[in-house]
DNA sequence: TCGTTTTTTCTATGACTGTAGAGAATAGCG
DNA sequence: CGCTATTCTCTACAGTCATAGAAAAAACGA
């Protein structure tokens, strides 16, 4: 028997290697060579784990998306309410270097999935997720009394929806105003909104 | 002397047809054939207006900047305070089919501007821009006393430039729960957060 | 009507792309 | 050591792209 590769593992490698090129040349450098040299294989060696270039991109989307909302679980154990709507909001949120280059993955992302239907639907369940996760969270905060704004539980989810996105493009494209310090205190600056200003962010770890 | 074009107004012709294409079939069917063709040319009459796609597109991008900006001046007239700020962000919020047009030309720019020096530039100085009318306008409703939050106006100014940002995103990609109305209603809820919950915004004329 | 100058068309070119598939290299087993 | 199934390399191909530039067309003044 011959020399035997685990496809599974193989195809995150390629993955990965995926990512690193986007993070690091864009979309436009992410050629089937580049990716392949990146992973560190020749030219055709990606066909037996993925048989086309939309099947990688695909995949590789949808991992990022994984990746995120693991984060994101692990981060919400054991917090309800105004607590885990703000660790839930802080993982999408560029404040590091890791999640700065997701955004430099998932801004090229929002460009496919605007002619591509499949792209569209991914993107659509996952932020759909989100947003009732969102929802739930303020559920709890209302019952808690954390939540006294007079202003729709719908609408917030909308405003915090929009702001981690919109976070996702200045992060980016203007750093200098929305570093990563800025980002996290304008979450808080909201949900001191949000709790009539009588909320306190916990003690934040630093970086 | 021979036929005589007025060169400014052919490249604002070109411009608007690679608008349109944008618009129609996304930045992969933008190609220089396919504007030509939709201007109503040949493949290589572009060249004398547009040497190379990238001025072509640089103007084009450039073009949408200065229609939102235009847009902006004429809804702000004559407001101040958090009435500006509310017409001033409307202006760039997707509220019709022409701005929704204008979030398919911008998410393609934002992936061009994270791997295109120029252009991150050029999107950096016009959020740069409205961030310092927010902030102007914030001024004027702090002085005003329409704004009683206790977050400072950074804060606040970053919460609507990420605001208005994201919305480019999910009113494109999710239209089922950020439409127009749900959008419009986003924002007055956030304005009445700021004001304390006595923000009421003016009679919308609908549509 | 003709001639000149601008404008436009049309074809060619070279680069780059994703994909395909034949062959070589490889590694585990007898 | 040798056999064989698997993995990988390499070359080739068909298509698309931006761009260049020669030639044709058009329009205005005389």
């Amino acid at each position: 028997m011959p020399k035997i590769v685990d496809h599974d593992q193989r195809r995150m490698e390629l993955v990965n290697a995926t990512w690193r090129i986007i993070a690091r040349h864009g979309m436009e450098g992410a050629t089937m060579r580049e990716i392949a040299t990146e992973a560190g294989f020749a030219n055709g060696a990606l066909k037996p784990y993925f048989p086309t270039k939309d099947d990688l991109l695909a995949f590789a989307f949808g991992h990022v998306f994984n990746q995120t909302n693991a984060r994101m679980a692990a981060a919400t154990r054991g917090l309800s309410g105004l607590g885990a709507l703000r660790a839930f909001c802080r993982e999408i949120l560029p404040l590091d270097e890791n999640r700065i280059n997701e955004a430099r993955i998932v801004i090229p992302f929002w460009q496919k999935a605007l002619t591509d239907e499949s792209k569209a639907r991914l993107h659509d369940d996952a932020m759909e997720q989100w947003r009732t996760h969102l929802l739930q969270q303020l559920h709890e905060a209302r019952e808690a009394g954390e939540l006294r704004a007079e202003v729709g539980d719908e609408d917030i989810a909308g405003h915090l929806m929009n702001l981690v996105l919109g976070a996702q493009i200045t992060a980016v494209l203007s750093p200098a105003h929305y570093s990563p310090d800025q980002l996290s205190a304008q979450l808080d600056g909201y949900l001191q909104l949000l709790a009539g200003g009588t909320f306190s962010s916990p003690a934040v770890e630093k970086k």
